[in-house]
This record gives C-alpha cells, sequence and structure tokens, in this order.
DNA sequence: TATCGGAAAAATATCCAACTTTTTTCAAAT
DNA sequence: ATTTGAAAAAAGTTGGATATTTTTCCGATA
C-alpha cells in the first residue's frame, strides 16, 4: 500500500478495501494482469475474505479487474487495444455529455466550471513542482472533477456513471504518462484555459474539439487538430 | 420464481440467483423501488446471505438494483425519467457500434447477422400466436441477440458491454409493452426486414436511422421519422 | 524426449452461526 | 404535532468449516 489512506470516517469495509486497491491498481502497484488471490490480498489489504470477494466483485463492474467463474480474479490488462477502447468510450461519453450540459447548464453549473478549473489549474502547478505520489493524486481527482462538472448538467444519470468508471479505467494510463514525464503541461494549461472560455461563452463546436484533443493528450494519442 | 430456471449446468450460486432474480424483476414480479431485504430473499431465492449479497451488489453494478450503503437494496425504479435515460443510452452506443460494425464487419459477420434475425423472426412469430412468458422471453432473448450481433464486429469490447448493460435495463419496459398489447408487430416485422436490408448493403445511413427508429418503438417513444 | 494421466496442493465458492453497528420503527413524553 | 429514546430489524462483518474446481507436479508410457 502507497500510503494506508483509509478514510475511516463513514466507509464500509468494502468500500475501504476498494479505494485502497483501486489506487494501488491505478498507481501500478498491482501490475496489469496480476492474479489477485483472495487469501493473499485479505492479508495484505485486512477485511474478510468475504469482503475481498465482494471487493473484487465490484471493482470487475468497474472494469478495474477481471473475474473469470470459478478461476479468481486478475488485474484487468493495460494493452493498446484497451487504451484505445477506453480512449473511444470517453471520447463519446464525455463529449455527450459536455454537449447537453452546454445546452442545459444555468448559472449555477457554469460557476461549478469555473470552480473545477481553478482548483484544477491550482493541482497542474502543485504537481509541476512536486512530483511525488500525493500531489500526482491530488491532481488527478482534480482533473476528474472537473470532468465530472462539465458532465454534471447533462442530464443523464446514466452517462455520468458511465463516463466516470471510463476515467476510472484511463487513471493508470495518465498516471503512467505523468510518471514517465510525458505530459506537456504548458499546452496542457492553455488547451485548458480556451477550453474553460469556449465552454462559458457556450461555443459548442470550439468546446467538443478541445475537450477531445484534451482526452486524447491525456492518453498520450496523436492529435486530431493540428 | 416464474419457472424455475435453474440451469444446473455449469453457473456458479451467484451467477443462478442473479439469474433468476434478473428475470423476475424484468417481469415485474419484483417491482420497481421494492426493498430487497437479504434474508427475505435468501429464503426465496436460496443460497446463503453472502451469496446473496454478492448478487445483490453485482446487479447493482447491472443498473438494476440501486444499493445504498448500509441501507441495502431495492429494484431500480422505473420512471419516465429512468426510460427516457435509457433510451439515450441504448441509441448512443448502439447506433455507434453499428456503425463501426458496418465499417469492420466482414462476411462472417453478415452470416451471423442474418441468422440472428431469421431466428428473431420466428420467435415474433411465437410471440404473436403464444403470448405466455416462456415464449415472451424466448422473443425478447432473441431481439438481444440481433442487437448483440449487430454490434459484434465493432471491434470495442466495453461498447459491446455498455449495450448489452443497458440493453438489460430496458427489458422491463420492452415487456410491459409486451404485456399490454401495444407493440405493432406488423411494422415490426417491416422495419427489422428493411433494417436488415440496410445493414447487408452497409447503407449506414438508413441502417443507423431504421436502428433509432427499432429502439425508440421498443421503449414506446415517439418516432422521429414519419 | 515428449506427453499423458492422475494424485496432491492450491485456490475458489459456498454455507453456517455468531457478533457489531447502523437504520428503522414505534410508543411515550413534551 | 413534534421530539426523544429504547426496542426491533436489518445490514455489515467475521471466523471457521466444507465442497468443488483448478492448477501443479511427478512418474509412467510411447
Amino acid at each position: 500500500m502507497l500510503f494506508g489512506g483509509r478514510k475511516e470516517d463513514d466507509e464500509t469495509v468494502v468500500a475501504m478495501l476498494a479505494s485502497a486497491i483501486r489506487r494501488d491498481i491505478s498507481f501500478g502497484v498491482l501490475p496489469p494482469d496480476e492474479k489477485l488471490k483472495i487469501e493473499a490480498l485479505r492479508q495484505a489489504y485486512g477485511g474478510s475474505n468475504h469482503s475481498m470477494s465482494e471487493t473484487l466483485r465490484m471493482m470487475a463492474a468497474e472494469g478495474l479487474v477481471e473475474a473469470t467463474s470459478q478461476r479468481g480474479f486478475r488485474v484487468m490488462s493495460a494493452t493498446q487495444d484497451d487504451l484505445e477502447d477506453i480512449l473511444l468510450m470517453r471520447l463519446q461519453t464525455e463529449k455527450l455529455g459536455l454537449k447537453r450540459s452546454m445546452d442545459r447548464g444555468d448559472v449555477a453549473w457554469e460557476s461549478n466550471v469555473v470552480a473545477a478549473f481553478h482548483t484544477l489549474s491550482r493541482a497542474e502547478v502543485a504537481v509541476v513542482s512536486r512530483p511525488d505520489d500525493v500531489t500526482a493524486l491530488e491532481w488527478d481527482e482534480a482533473c476528474r472533477a472537473v470532468s465530472e462538472t462539465l458532465l454534471s448538467a447533462c442530464g443523464s444519470r446514466r452517462l455520468i456513471q458511465m463516463a466516470g468508471k471510463f476515467y476510472n479505467q484511463s487513471r493508470r494510463f495518465r498516471l503512467a504518462l505523468l510518471r514517465e514525464g510525458r505530459i506537456d503541461f504548458a499546452a496542457r494549461a492553455q488547451r485548458l484555459e480556451r477550453l474553460q472560455a469556449a465552454v462559458l461563452s457556450r461555443d459548442e463546436f470550439a468546446a467538443l474539439n478541445l475537450l477531445e484533443d484534451d482526452i486524447r493528450a491525456d492518453l498520450g494519442a496523436r492529435q486530431t487538430t493540428a
């Protein structure tokens, strides 16, 4: 475990186990395709065999873990195909969600968008200067919050859920890019600023293109626009 | 339980419980928003409390059941909003999937499509003449098989999963329409025939429009095209 | 040497019974 | 009518026990 992030507040045991394992998968502590043996995990993370079993079953639904009947669980693979598949789904869900939010969002939504972008800009500065795991996690959370906020006015509960799920699946790849120093933060800052402006001025065409660029950059893909 | 559909073949206990409960939710035996108490379900469907708990947690991920921390589970609501949300997601996922399949599908895919449509046409005849629950279930399965086959060549594992998930969520609504005799099977037959023709002749525009019409009709929504 | 088969070991899946904590219910008191 | 708080119900958790399945490994056979 990277840092004993037990939020001993209100969460249930299964939820705590899930977030710990989720984090370790995101950071690659549990590498792709690794077998997840109940007993071993139980000793490493705590909890009973049942709790662990339920946790893994839950994470299988999230797409972070692969379940095979009577053969247990393993960390979801992270091949080029997976990356492209996740990229496709993120583009589809987030673009649609943003479009709908821009059609429906009110002033309160706009304020939330501004707030989320502001938080992110601070997190970007922090992660550039202090690239440890805690900062990385906070940066990633800020990114997620922006995405979530952008979609929050789309009016479709299921679309939001789906987008969140695929964002979670993409975490591993983004954090790997960060670790390898392959993120151009200057370009990012510019892109995010333009995205925020486009969203607030309700320039749908520009916003969707910028969002697409951002998601592609997030996953290390080539840009569409020059 | 409608009919003790235990497939005592290979499935695990949790899988059997899930398919039994899934079916009872689809048929409305377990109505929307009904509280699902572990102990009561355990007695009705069998299995231990853990098996039931895992089953419900799994079904929550499928979107057929709603889980609230420390407050148990209830059958997912089935409001007009839910219907429209599911409709939106089915349109998005299935249209994109079909488009991609039509770009990529080979002759083997075409053969599968023809086969699936043929099976469905037989099931349609059966469900019109003999509208009992078993026939309804077979008809529904044939519909699902067509949808799954249409998407099978789309090249995106996650897209296929999503589409299947939302199809499952829409089952309740389709079966309700069927029960209430609100399905125009003549129009359906025509639509399906035209859809198959459009798909096979790779007429993307026509195919996507027909698919949209079919999904909308499936969920009792107004048609877009006159 | 390769592989085939089957015993041994490991791991999963399941159940039972008890216990803790949280939520819900319900009736009495303000 | 609202609040309060104790009793009841239900969810969450655990440990241990057992059955079933998968994997591993080793010797026999071709």
